[in-house]
DNA sequence: GCGATCAGCGGCACG
DNA sequence: CGTGCCGTTGATCGC
């Protein structure tokens, strides 16, 4: 295809906000919070109506050079060396050192297909089985977990904040309570000792630490025994509309290990 | 478009290992490690050779509804009612309990555009600005920190592991160094006191911790000081063919706040 | 706007 | 294969 004629494409499509899509052999360089080069290869370029625009690979999930929506889009036809750039420029989010504006070019030396789509489409993705769903779920059924755990209201100053769900045992003691959608590792520990920590010291008392997770790896277990803390499984489906807790199982600390 | 005219397209098109675009209107349903519906509108579909499957939607950097590689397409024109349903069935990765299998079907109304091309490219992006490198680098100027800081030969069974680079300081304590790319936050101290628990443990001994990164948020200073751990600001810049290291500021605790 | 966290995170490297 | 962790993470929500 005519790289000029590929430019008046892609240059009255962006005006007319539409989504672009360019296929070709090209080199693509990217400058910003990172830098990157990528070789001479076939590759999909799409720009949509946002700003957003992705270089896609013939293989892999995710695109291989992209600007985020906000972006703003320049072509340039080179006609000494046949080429057609499409660059990309917007300012870095993320404020780091030095760099706040982030270029992405991509060059085309031959070009298979460029057009321009009306798409139009503002519906949102419904989304169930996330960790908001499931811990809402669970503050409703605490006593899944154990007889006589009770949340702490909202409303108080205490359980704002990050903490997933923040309630009493029996007892009166604190009991911070973080869920996981799946199984919990390393990270996942830390950041519960960090609440728990954190309540503790705001309330000046010993505080419990439960994990609720569908499973837990070896060393996260491992590092959550070592801290005192407690683990359950986390049973549950999405089958419904929404999703649904099954149940929920004490897992013990392993003991023979001597 | 005719519908059973695009599902020839798709059919070939993955018969060839081709890189397969549909643009039109559809539903979108997803069940898998969660399950997510999208209703009518304008999306583009994307298929590639090695099974990825990304629907996108007019606005937004990340594909709506996905599968990754090695999912399998299939295809099926309901005749009935008109309407093509393009669906990726694999197995998920991450062990969720009870869901293995992930499914997601994009149901066409109508159909713009279905075209299939030939792309072939294994180039590989290379990237600067990691912070392996910048860990690299660091590694090899661990004076720009402080004098007599040397780092732990790799081979040491206590080198191995996450950390980014061990060291010994002029007084022979350990000194476990994470390096941050962009701005520290709360999981970044977590991280390297989990670090420094470890070969505190390990060792049976004292061992100080540093964080170098270009900055870090408030709380995470503070969380810093409270756990002792040392915070180095990290100037680098990636105008090269690669990174380079600027230089390192020591960022003192803050006494002042009583 | 900053910051803290989730994500169907994906991807990679290492055990 | 699990698992730990980085990513130009992106996206969201609360402050």
């Amino acid at each position: 295809m005519d790289l000029k004629q590929c430019k008046k494409t892609i240059d009255s499509g962006l005006n007319a906000g539409k989504f672009i899509i360019v296929i070709g052999k090209c080199v693509v360089k990217y400058e910003g919070r990172a830098a990157s080069k990528l070789s001479e290869g076939d590759r999909a370029l799409i720009i949509k109506k946002d700003g957003t625009f992705l270089v896609h690979q013939s293989k892999g999930m995710t695109a291989i050079n992209y600007q985020g929506p906000g972006a703003a889009i320049l072509t340039n036809f080179d006609s000494d060396n046949n080429k057609l750039s499409v660059s990309a420029v917007r300012k870095t989010k993320n404020s780091l050192p030095g760099n706040v504006r982030e270029q992405i070019v991509v060059t085309f030396n031959t070009v298979n297909f460029a057009d321009a789509f009306d798409l139009t489409d503002d519906k949102k993705l419904k989304v169930f089985g996330t960790e908001d769903e499931l811990s809402n779920l669970l503050m409703q059924d605490l006593h899944l977990i154990e007889p006589g755990l009770l949340p702490v209201q909202q409303e108080s100053p205490l359980a704002k904040g990050q903490i997933d769900i923040l309630a009493r045992d029996k007892n009166g003691a604190f009991v911070v309570i973080e869920v996981k959608r799946r199984q919990a590792e390393l990270a996942a520990v830390s950041q519960l000792k960090r609440y728990v920590e954190e309540v503790s010291k705001k309330k000046n008392t010993t505080v419990r630490g439960i994990l609720c997770a569908p499973s837990m790896s070896e060393n996260a277990k491992k590092m959550l025994d070592n801290y005192n803390l407690e683990f359950y499984k986390l049973n549950y489906e999405i089958s419904n509309p929404s999703a649904k807790i099954i149940g929920l199982e004490k897992k013990q600390k392993i003991l023979g290990e001597y």
